[in-house]
Order: structure tokens, then sequence, then C-alpha cells
RNA sequence: GGGGCUGUAGCUCAGUCGGUUAGAGUGCCGGUCUGUCACACCGGAGGUCGCGAGUUCGAGUCUCGUCAGCCCCGCCA
């Protein structure tokens, strides 16, 4: 490993091998910077301690060509030691080099001048083997290895047991779209890839492997973003006779240890809020709580302003609420539209605003109010309110964008630089145009306490589920399951199931579930999502050695492709109609 | 499915109002050079201006379409 050599290693006799990275030929003297995942070293050709034939080849040496050196370790001379390398007190005198492989010249290059940009995302993902050389995906992936080993460590460490569960399987009851496999030996059948391990990690508990992880491969079909990969990796958590706290104690002290491979800070506990809470006070389920900005209802505050907005909204049955910025009434009108505008792009009908100066309020709302009013909401000389009313699912997300467009805007401190999160009590359904869903996964296990309403009101169900969040991330998600089957049935009924639904798509679950199921619980993290905030990449693709463009193409391997008439017929498909242009 | 941005030499980019021979840096090839580390210096090669139509006397430049990459919305319960 080249790029830990240090002046204490001076006077050794070694062979090294690499990569070109960079060369200098002086003429009479020959510089390469010789490369492999550790870093970089020095190595000089000179006629005073390489020999001529070696000398010779080293003169036709290129870029990305792999050597091998044998020679000693030297301390460089005065005045030639380099204190911007980590090797720069040392070079390697080659006595003689041998060229194990000849490189063409690279069509991107590995080596970058500290000014230089990036070669464009379309050329690194095609030239990924030459992308993959540059030390920041290096480190990266490096990174990813050493959380994935601290994960198994660590879950081993607590009694959990790695399990692997197919790959081919059967269409899993996520949201998303399943990637299908045809079946050569069932032809007109078709495997799902899974979405998650969900339904085969809660029959491992009724199995009694009570302690499950696996870091997990999940597929979905869904369209792609900087943080979504078709396939990505979990770690996938299950437990039996647990609760609720059990679960956070482990993944909380997983985080940290984690975190602490990363250099990152993760004091523990995590702070809790129960989702109810996140929504009332940060208008989100995944709150970035590095600043500290609150949302506050103003309801009673402007209960007489006679402004008619607020009027309507308060009477149809809505709230008044919003974000105070102390010192806030100095933004500019710009950059109060711009939060706007934000507001609006995410679907806000609209945004209310109120500074307070000497000379009284201003704004929209702000000539509304008088000084009472403003006492009231807490308004101060020089602050500003963002204010939105109507009902809370509206205020709520549009508030959200608000307080993180206005924390960007008003440059608001960062109080903690690593922000750690557990929010808790999801409700078990939501709904859209009256039609009502899961809103994490069919499995979640009511509070108890609220069992009586999935028949009156299920909205207000509180499950035991929790998501993990960070900086505003949500690194994960899980909570405890239904084990008896009854229940578990009369939740899929509720979601709109019939009893042959229920058979065909949960019947083997059902079964399971019916042989005597420990209650059990777990959680499933996004392991690059993790790796991707932890090493501050931008995209997902920087922390996947082969990722995927936002088509959901494979540039490197060129993946997917089509196949030949013979394929097809092996697997008893026909193509409608072929290539892309056609639809 | 929708919106936006980008596409010129191997790479990163410039290219004026539509104008006749499309430039720079770097890389590449050849040469000089014994302490460089973004080595320096001299010389050279390298272009389907993403692709296809259209407008025009004339298109890298304007219009339409299309492909690819990226970002966002929908979607990912």
């Amino acid at each position: 490993m080249v790029g830990g050599l240090r002046s204490e290693d001076g006077g050794e006799r070694a062979t090294l091998a690499g990569w070109v990275h960079r060369r200098r030929d002086l003429g009479g003297l020959l510089f390469v910077d010789l490369r492999d995942r550790s870093g970089l070293v020095q190595v000089s050709f000179g006629p005073e301690w390489t020999d001529a034939a070696s000398l010779e080849v080293a003169r036709g040496i290129g870029h990305e060509d792999v050597i091998l050196v044998a020679g000693t370790i030297a301390v460089r001379p005065d005045g030639a030691r380099n204190a911007d390398m980590a090797t720069g007190e040392v070079e390697f005198r080659a006595e003689n080099v041998e060229i194990l492989s000849d490189a063409r010249t690279p069509e991107i290059p590995v080596y970058r001048a500290p000014e230089d940009e990036l070669p464009a995302e379309e050329l690194r993902l095609q030239h990924r083997v030459l992308d993959l050389r540059r030390f920041e995906l290096q480190q990266n992936l490096m990174l990813r290895h050493r959380l994935v080993l601290e994960t198994r460590n660590y879950m081993d460490r607590h009694g959990f047991i790695e399990v692997e569960t197919p790959i081919l399987t059967k269409a899993t009851p996520e949201g998303a779209r399943d990637y299908l496999v045809p079946s050569r030996v069932h032809k007109g059948e078709f495997y799902a890839l899974p979405q998650s391990p969900q339904i085969y990690k809660q029959i491992l508990m009724v199995a009694g492997f009570d302690r499950y992880f696996q870091i997990a491969r999940c597929f979905r079909d869904e369209d792609l973003r900087a943080d979504r990969q078709p396939e990505f990796t979990q770690i996938d958590v299950e437990a039996s006779f647990v609760t609720v706290d059990d679960i956070l104690e482990w993944i909380q002290g997983l985080m940290a240890s984690l975190a602490a491979v990363a250099g990152i800070d993760a004091p523990l506990p995590f702070p809790r809020l129960t989702w109810n809470e996140s929504m009332e006070r940060y208008g989100s389920d995944r709150p970035d709580l590095r600043y500290d900005l609150e949302i506050e209802d103003w309801t009673a505050a402007t209960a007489d302003v006679d402004f008619g907005i607020i009027r309507s909204q308060v009477n149809a049955g809505g709230r008044v609420r919003g974000v105070r910025l102390a010192g806030g009434a100095s933004l500019s009108r710009r950059q109060i539209e711009e939060i706007e505008n934000r507001a609006k792009a995410s679907g806000a009908p609209g945004l209310l605003w109120a500074k307070r100066s000497e000379e009284g309020t201003s704004g929209p709302l702000g000539k509304f109010l008088d000084p009472a009013h403003a006492d009231a909401m807490g308004l101060a000389v020089g602050d500003l309110a963002l204010v939105s009313a109507g009902p809370d699912r509206l205020t709520s997300p549009t508030l959200a964008v608000v307080r993180a467009a206005a924390a960007a805007t008003a440059q608001l401190p960062i109080v903690r630089e690593h922000a750690w999160l557990w929010v808790t009590d999801f409700p078990v359904f939501d709904e859209e145009n009256g039609v009502l869903f899961a809103s994490h996964h069919p499995f979640v296990m009511p509070h108890l306490d609220d069992i009586g309403l999935l028949d009156t009101d299920p909205i207000s169900v509180r499950g035991t589920a929790y998501d993990l969040v960070y900086n505003g991330t949500e690194f994960g998600s899980g909570s405890l399951r239904m084990h008896d089957p009854e229940l578990q049935r009369k939740v899929l009924r509720v979601l709109g199931l019939d009893d042959a639904q229920i058979e065909e798509k949960f019947g083997f679950l059902l079964s399971a579930l019916s042989v005597g199921a420990p209650p059990h619980g777990g959680i499933a993290l996004g392991m690059d999502r993790i790796v991707q905030r932890f090493t501050g990449s931008m995209s997902l693709r920087d922390v996947v050695a082969f990722p995927k463009t936002t088509a959901a193409r494979a540039l490197f391997e060129g993946a997917p492709t089509s196949v030949g008439e013979g394929e097809l017929e092996a697997l008893g498909l026909t193509l409608r109609s072929k290539g892309r242009t056609e639809s």
C-alpha cells in the first residue's frame, strides 16, 4: 500500500505496484506518482539508481498503466519534499520497472488538477471503471464497507443473525411497481423482485429466529431522483417479544456506532417526537432540527383580525399558523417572494406575511394587524411572520416548506450539526380522495388503545410506527406488527380488501401467523442514504459502485437490452412492439 | 406522464448581431531538459458543433422535432 509510506520507512527495500497517476519527465530524471487505493507516492527514475533498460521502459510509461517497481524507499533530498502530499517526505527510487498492463489513453482523466471540473456525469457513468479510480469514490466505497461491517458486527453483538431472503419472490404489498421476472418453467407466470423482505422477516419471527437482520437488496420500479435508485440496500431488522423502546434503543445504538465509524456525532438517546407533535411544531414527519424554528398557532391571537382570508378559513374549521423569524423584517421583498414561490411550488395556495417595524406592521397580513395583535403573536419590532391559514392538512406541508426556505434565506444558525430524531406514533391509515390506504404498510400494529376506532374512525388510529430522521432525511422506518391473524385480517378489510383478495395476497402470511406467532416488530434503514449523508455526497450515485441513471439505465454495462426472439419464446413471451420509440 | 437545465476537439469550456478558415486550457503525438510534484519550453495532430428536419443567399448561432444526461413535480402508500 503506497499511501502509507513515511520517512521512518527510509532505506527499506520494497516492491510496489499500482497505477500511473501522473508523470513528470525532466529528461535525465523521471517522476511518476504511483497510485493505489491507499493513496499516492512519488516514484523516481534516474541513471544513478535505475538500470538503463528500465530507464528506457520508464520513458514509455503512460497515464493509468499498471506498473511494478522494485527499489528502495528514500527520504527525499532537502528542498525536494512536498508538504501537500501525505507521502511527501519520501520517494520510491526504482531500480527497475515492469509495465504489467498498458492502458489506452483514458477517455476521462483520473487525475484532476485542483481547479478542474469533473467530467460530465454521463461520461463518468459510461466510463465507470475510470471514475471509480477517483479518490472520492474510493473513499466513499471504503467507508461504505466499514459501515456494512460495523452493522454486521453490532447486530451480531446484540444477538441478531443474518438470514438471506429470496430475490426471486412474490409481488409484495408495498405500494411501488414491482420489477418482474418471467418464469421459463411456468410460462405466463412471473416472479417479482422484492421491494423489501417485509413478509419474509415476519415469517422468520414466526419460525423462531427471534432476532433477525439482513443487509438486503431491494427493488422498486419507480421514477428516480438524486436520492433514489431502482435497486438499493436496506439494513433490515426484525425481533420478537420486543417493545418499541427495545427497537429504538438497539437502532440508535447501531446508528451511534455507525456514526462513530464515519466521525459523526450521535449523542444518545435520540430525542423523540410523536407524529402529531412533529406535524404541529414542524409541519413535517421528518423535520430538519439542525436549526431552531417552530410553527406557532396564532388562531387565538388573530381571532378579531378583520381579514377575509383568515376569517373564512377559520370559520371553515381551519387554523392560523406560521413561523416567526426574529429579525426577519430585514428580509427584502424579493427574499420573501422567493420563500413564497417555494411554498407555492410544493402546492401551497399562498402565503401571508407581516413585518413589524417601529412604524407598525406591514405586508399582506401586516396591514390588518394592530400592535395588540402583533404582541399577542409574539411579533417584536424587527420580526417577520410567515403565515398560512386553513386546514392542517394543507398548512402543515406548506409551513414545512416555508420553515426550510425561511431558514435557508435568513441563514438561521445551525444549532446542532447532526440532528437525530425519532418520530413515533404515525397514524396507521391515511386517505386521499376518500380512499383509505396504509400510511406505512398494512402490517403496522395499531395502538391497543385505538383498536376500537378501527370501525368508527380509522384515520385517527395511531400506529406503533416510528421513523428515524437525520438532518431532515428519513433514514429508516419501522413498527411493531400484528401477530394476531384476525386483527391483521380486520385491518386488511378496513383497507377495502375482500376476503378473496386477502387470501390471494396475504394468505401465506396469515397462515403463518396462525401457527403460533410471537409479538414482533422491526425497522428498515436505507444503507445508501446513510452512506450518502455520512460522506456528504450530493447523489446516491456517488456511494453505489455501479448506479443507474435517472432513466434507470446502466451506462457502463449497458442495461437494459433487448433480447432475441429465441429467448422470448423460451419464456413464452411475445413483444407487442419493438424499440423504444414505439409505445 | 409533466416542467426545467445541459449537449461545440479525448476532457473542461469560450464562440459577439446568423457571415465565409470554429478557438483556449488540458490531454494525446514528436522533441529539448538531472529534483519535479498542475514541471518548464518548442513543434504537431485532433471537430458529423448530440441527431433529424425547417427558415435563410448563408445556421454552432433562429424554429420545430428527437435522443441522452442531470434537477424537480407526479410517482415511490
